[in-house]
DNA sequence: GCCGTTTTCGGCCCGACTGTTTTCAGTCG
């Protein structure tokens, strides 16, 4: 029987919201938002839905999915259909799924130009729109024009250029970009505050615009300065108070500007995210109050409230300030209001970049001869680098020497040879404790390519998958835990092997595994990595609750790397990370008691 | 179709922008 991931089944259920809406908008326009809902519910959970199906049939544990999309969900599992959605979609040609991926097609023009021209291919579609389009076939019909058919020729450049509407950038390619245009706008005078927004600013771990807001009373003067930023490659629109275009290798860049009064609610409302808002608006609305952009206002005597900040906002409400990173609609809301009320448990009080003591999982250009790549600087560069970050200690964990040209005697003395280095280091460095480590890969039998003796003359070791990601659940669960099973192993790396864009994790029992690793105390890692951001922020929050530690690397290669550790730190914050939960937030002797155990 | 600090029934978030239109439909965030 095929599985279905949770990416597939909220395809599905889009696919139906957006057949319920070409049938009769009106007749089933709550059932359209109670697909979609479920829909957005499903595709961000930590679980995947065959699992818990398999395991104790509680799909409807998740908010938005009731009983009767649950039922649904449970036949599409045993039967690989739903005769419900099926009826739906009956009439509903299938040529305009692909478009709704394409920037600037909604259902309604999709299913005007398909059915229309009698389009039925979904493989071909995009392209015979096109052609249509390039012929002035669609500026013809009614309700278009030669401006729409030009938007959506746009629309199919977009997509072509691999910008579909769910294709988004890692979040440090992405803060990145926005933080020269924010450099950029601070420049002038007239900006009053620039912040980023949408999901850049809740550092989401991926990201599809980059959003931002500067507070002026002088929206014009912002808006063309902001036009002239020089590594702009095309204007895509310039309005009076906002304004858009592509920079830096195809990124958009999206740009608002509001006066310094009405800030706080327009860094609030577009901050989202948009289940975060919605949820907050269904509160207020019961007490008689609409939120927007532009203020909360009173329903009944229409007066608006206008705020400078979101502290503020929040306030109104009767709410702490909730952090960015915890906008997501996953329990924030309540925990904010059980906080208000002098209720345990409230908000999490989320660690600080600051809290950061040192970094585990770097690598040197020391040749072991290892496995997978050397780093580009020497351990004392990568010391010093250290050292001017602040931290207390550092762990060098080179991937272990390769098992393919070295006999065991070879490895032996590789490692040897490398310990003694490391231990001229410490004597040489008092200040900045330095570890020795290896990033030792779980073969696919799940043995490690190390033997006891050479484990042994290590302080501690990584362990992490490298190879043969897509073994069965059961195989990779066993083979993880064999894995972790020796001694020296107090961190699992990157544990699921995720590339963002390019490669999905590890499909394992991770209860068991974070079971696994609280009696052992092994920190799981996140790992700052930009393609990795592993474990991601709903593993972290799972792995916390189940008792575990976490511990924040950023893999550097080079001291460049270590610029990283903000976003590992990012991805914690928004998996509900205390300092506590953070073995290397631990002042330098009681790490060391953790390392050595 | 979902859900509960007015509710197991009767509600269900808000607005901007654009283009094709003479008052609105579609898309987006």
């Amino acid at each position: 029987m095929k599985k279905f991931t949770n990416f597939e089944i909220a395809r599905l259920l889009r696919n139906v919201a957006v057949s319920y809406q070409l049938k009769d908008e009106k007749k089933y326009r709550f059932q359209i938002i109670a697909y979609n809902k479920a829909a957005d519910a499903i595709e961000v959970s930590p679980v995947q839905l065959q699992d818990i199906y398999l395991e104790e049939e509680k799909l409807d544990k998740i908010s938005g999915v009731g009983p009767s999309i649950a039922a649904h969900i449970q036949e599409l599992f045993n039967k690989g259909r739903v005769d419900h959605f099926q009826d739906i979609m009956k009439g509903v040609p299938e040529a305009i799924f692909p478009l709704l991926d394409v920037p600037n097609f909604g259902p309604k023009k999709a299913y005007k130009i398909v059915s229309i021209f009698k389009l039925s291919d979904p493989d071909t579609v995009t392209e015979e729109v096109e052609k249509l389009a390039n012929s002035g076939r669609i500026a013809e019909l009614e309700g278009f024009g030669k401006k729409s058919e030009e938007d959506l020729l746009t629309g199919i450049t977009q997509f072509k250029e691999g910008k579909t509407k769910s294709n988004r950038m890692a979040l440090p390619f992405a803060h990145a970009i926005g933080e020269q245009i924010v450099d950029y706008l601070k420049k002038n005078p007239k900006v009053k505050r620039v912040e980023m927004l949408g999901s850049l600013r809740r550092m989401r771990d991926t990201i599809g615009d980059v959003d931002l807001a500067v507070a002026s009373n002088d929206a014009g003067n912002v808006i063309d300065y902001f036009v002239k930023y020089p590594r702009i490659e095309r204007l895509i629109e310039k309005g009076p108070v906002s304004a858009s275009f592509v920079a830096n290798g195809g990124a958009q860049i999206d740009l608002m500007v509001q006066s310094e009064k009405r800030f706080g609610a327009l860094l609030q409302h577009f901050t989202g995210s948009k289940q975060h808002n919605v949820a907050l608006r269904e509160r207020a609305v019961r007490s008689g109050f609409s939120l927007s952009e532009r203020g909360i206002k009173e329903v009944k005597s229409g007066r608006l409230h206008e705020f400078a900040n979101e502290k503020d906002f929040y306030k109104f409400l009767g709410l702490p300030y909730i952090e960015p990173e915890l906008r997501e609609d996953r329990g924030e809301i309540d925990a904010a209001l059980r906080q208000a009320q002098g209720k345990f448990p409230g908000l999490p009080k989320l660690i600080e970049v600051t809290d950061i003591k040192g970094d585990l999982h770097t690598h040197t250009n020391f040749n072991i001869e290892p496995s997978h790549d050397l780093g580009k600087n020497s351990m004392q560069e990568m010391t010093e680098k250290a050292r001017s970050m602040g931290y207390e200690y550092i762990g060098f964990a080179d991937h272990n020497p390769s098992t393919s040209g070295h006999n065991a005697d070879d490895i032996t003395k590789l490692i040897k040879k490398r310990g003694k280095e490391i231990e001229h280091l410490n004597e040489s460095n008092k200040d900045v404790r330095v570890y020795n480590l290896l990033e030792i890969d779980i073969l696919p039998n799940g043995d490690l390519p190390l033997n006891n003796e050479q484990l042994n003359m290590l302080e501690g070791a990584i362990v992490s998958l490298h190879s043969a990601f897509t073994q069965d659940r059961e195989k990779i669960t066993q083979r993880i835990l064999k894995g972790l099973s020796h001694p020296k192993v107090r961190i699992f790396g990157h544990p699921t092997g995720r590339l963002i864009n390019s490669r999905a994790g590890a499909d394992a029992d991770w209860d068991s595994i974070f079971s696994f690793c609280r009696q052992e105390d092994i920190a799981l890692e996140i790992n700052s990595a930009s393609q990795r951001l592993d474990l991601s922020d709903v593993m972290v929050k799972r792995a916390i609750e189940a008792g575990c530690r976490v511990i924040i690397d950023t893999d550097s290669h080079s001291v460049e790397g270590f610029s990283m550790m903000k976003y590992g730190v990012a991805v914690a914050r928004r998996g509900w990370c205390e300092k506590r939960n953070v073995v290397n937030t631990l002042p330098g002797k009681e790490f060391e008691k953790w390392m050595l155990k």
